[in-house]
DNA sequence: AGGCGTCTGTGCGCTAGACCACATATATGA
DNA sequence: TCATATATGTGGTCTAGCGCACAGACGCCT
């Protein structure tokens, strides 16, 4: 991670965005730019947190890995979020871990700055907390969503997911780091998505993936995607 | 669900237990104890709620039912939390639905008055933050445990879970009920069940789970249930 | 140009669990 | 005591996805 200035371009983080003129004015001050860079751990299991990062146009997924290695994501967070949920909520620490799944910028802030700006009680906890329903109810589906359907169908609301989050059609990620995030083997991945592919969905040669056609990957795509995206809009929109 | 009256015997709710008691006091004149049956709906997909729920000695489940029928739990409430988080963190309505998984009491409260009293940002506030991080918690891991676990292991995990927040060793639960809870068949409960029992870990007959042997269950089951056990103790304990 | 490391493609056997079709057992109420 | 609905047991077939073992294929570095 580097720090790189103190941001003075219009807000890319929706959060932020959503805040009272004399709210933002008051955190701006706090707020840094910092650059991630692919597969940095934004924090590890248990870990204790001295900043919360509001992604610009990067995401952050947050997954648990298990004793034997495996591991699974739960939940991802882009420019509509926020990184660090356990600093407002009172917890500390986070029982998993966060990784950068796609490289780029986010605001930080320090977490008693934070703290005190969320016990004053005004729109900046309100819309904390809208978002970490949002999360829930995220994390709620993939529970549902890795328990009934398939893996093609879940590679397909991973790419929906990280493409509302990220402004380019391509995605820099490897099957093998795909296959972390949803659970399954890298072989699964490469069967689902070489179907995406031979549909004419997407396309994608070491590690770099395209959307090539969206609407395929909508079709595709079971109803969790919807009912994630609807909640977001919902409670952010 | 029947209203019974205002309650006067010690507290049983960990979270209404764990206030101070100038904050218990002012709440105590909105709180109305009911009675939960098994299997009642406490709120549906979507649905508006009136009142939040403390339960004494019921559980509720929370779970989502797909567009096809099928349903998968993503986490449980009882004596430790409360039920209607959307109240206070700001959606109104949630995403999922409310059943009741074993019957038994609960004391409810307004939203109205939950509001407001959230809204003053003291010792109550703080702790339903801290428990729907607890929650966060239990839904993650249902997510992960969904992905990489037995059906009997997320039995055992289930039996456990339950039986941490219900006084009795009984169970009143059909394997019908389980499966749908578990996301799963009935036969392989049946047969996840059947192992429990030869093993004398469990014992049942029709709707009746007795927990003969709890250190059997514990050997069984999946790391998944010491985390959110955890979990729930050091943020509630 | 060559070599090595990292991705991706494929095939094969195996298993858990889904789906289907009944058989049996227990409770409840007429 | 009998009828009926509900709960549980079991067996057979089918499939998705795992584990394993390689075989290309592409990118980067020297």
């Amino acid at each position: 991670m580097t720090v790189i200035a103190r941001p003075n371009e219009p807000v890319e983080n929706r959060l932020l965005a959503a805040l009272p003129e004399d709210e933002y004015a008051r955190l701006l001050p706090s707020l840094q730019q910092v650059s991630f860079s692919l597969g940095e751990v934004v924090y590890e299991f248990g870990g204790h947190l001295d900043y919360v990062f509001f992604p610009t146009n990067s995401i952050v997924s947050l997954l648990y890995t298990m004793e034997n290695g495996a591991s699974a994501e739960m939940g991802l967070t882009g420019n509509d979020g926020v990184v660090g949920i356990a600093l407002f909520m009172g917890g500390g620490t986070m029982p998993n871990r966060a990784v950068v799944q796609s490289a780029g910028g986010a605001l930080r802030m320090k977490a008693k700055v934070l703290q005190d700006e969320f016990a004053r009680g005004g729109k900046f906890q309100y819309l904390l907390l809208r978002y970490t329903q949002a999360l829930i109810t995220q994390i709620s589906q993939t529970a549902v969503c890795n328990r009934l359907h398939s893996v093609e169908q879940q590679l397909c609301r991973w790419l929906l997911l990280s493409h509302d989050r990220v402004k380019a059609d391509e995605l820099i990620m490897t099957q093998e780091l795909i296959a972390d995030m949803l659970g399954v083997r890298r072989e699964g991945v490469t069967v689902a998505a070489g179907r995406l592919q031979d549909s004419g969905a997407i396309g994608y040669v070491r590690g770099h993936i395209k959307i090539l056609d969206r609407q395929k990957l909508e079709d595709t795509v079971c109803e969790c995607y919807r009912v994630v995206k609807d909640e977001f809009d919902r409670l952010l929109g």
